[in-house]
DNA sequence: CGTTAGTTTGAGAGGACTCAAAGTCTGTGG
DNA sequence: CCACAGACTTTGAGTCCTCTCAAACTAACG
């Protein structure tokens, strides 16, 4: 598959997920979107970093993660047709407390805040889209929020393995860990096949 | 202070906090709102309602919360100038899990979906308006998670105390207990003075 | 095959939970 | 203006889930 056409399947991707973009305003969010295909476990953000980059994931898997008492905090996964930034420093222009890596081998779209703003402020359509996409981030946000207040480590692995089946094969069992708050350890218990229902 | 100047000074307010409104946005914006001034303790929105309105506090608090297991969880708090809604039944249009209530007497303008939808629609200005509102719960809820997920109750507590001091002045412990992800108890063994530093 | 990253298993410690009871505050009625 | 009811908060004791530290196991790769 060759440049345009990835861009252009993505496009039509998130065009038909969020909100229907005109013609005018696809071809110009086109042209400001970059291409790049990294390895597995290739830095794309480092800590300390003003990043105002946004990156849609074309093929493979990317974690915002960050550091803490020299142990590694998963913060947010990123697969096929999900956008991913520096959220912090994204938005708020502050250095970055995260890093971003790839997991797998990845085929990145990458465009910079300033052309995002630049498409949010010419094209009313753009900017529908760009606040449905934060508000499905919100939401997700959301329901991690009431996962990690009143479920068990078990019922958060359950409730993660339910949105993403495949995330087990996919991901390094540590980095799942951290992203649903608990220790490695904690989680290879929870794994363990339930015993309650023997007898 | 009367109807219109209350609205006129929370569109002034949202106006300059989030994103210049032009004059025929507000004035159109001004005409949705209706103002309504409830007691302490009024049920806003119940769970398994179709709620479709959002709510701006101009004075009073009001909180969000579910019930599980016959108890009662604080999911969200709102101040003055804040917003708040059903988030769920809000943006997903499905019966809500929560319940919104106040909890002092409380001034509120209300919108609904409707009208936000015709806002966002008809004027641009809006529409990024609305993304950088949602853009805010967002990173809100990004901290909550960093929160919850790796800090202890007593950090927790500190956390919210320095992000509004005036909470436990204003909300019973036990809202405040659920919304931290701990229990009363232990929320109020969290607020004893430390001895940590005595000799 | 040896090396290393990744995962599982084990034992002991500790923070937060539950259940229970005792205080404290606040507002209303006598 | 005081007393009592009900709401709210604190204190106590025992338990459990998850953590830490440690070691063994497994799988992938050069």
């Amino acid at each position: 598959m060759n440049v345009n056409s990835i861009i252009q399947a993505s496009i039509d991707f998130v065009d038909s997920k969020l909100s229907a973009l005109s013609d005018d305003c696809k071809k110009d969010f086109a042209k400001r979107l970059r291409l790049e295909s990294q390895p597995a476990n290739t830095t794309l953000v480092k800590e300390g970093e003003f990043s105002d980059k946004l990156f849609f994931i074309y093929a493979g898997s990317v974690r915002a993660y960050y550091v803490k008492d020299a142990k590694n905090i998963t913060d947010w996964f990123g697969f096929e047709n999900d956008f991913i930034c520096a959220i912090n420093s994204y938005f708020l222009n502050i250095p970055s407390p995260h890093y971003i890596e790839t997991i797998e081998p990845t085929t990145l779209l990458i465009i910079n805040r300033q052309d995002v703003n630049y498409l949010c402020d010419t094209y009313h359509d753009f900017d529908r889209f760009g606040r449905l996409a934060v508000t499905q981030t919100m939401l997700q946000l959301q329901q991690r929020v009431v996962s990690l207040q009143f479920e068990s480590a078990q019922q958060r692995y359950e409730t993660l393995t339910k949105l993403r089946p495949d995330i087990t094969q996919r991901v390094p069992l540590g980095h799942i860990a951290s992203y649903l708050g608990m220790t490695l350890e904690t989680l290879s218990r929870a794994r363990q096949p339930r015993k309650s229902n023997l007898i």
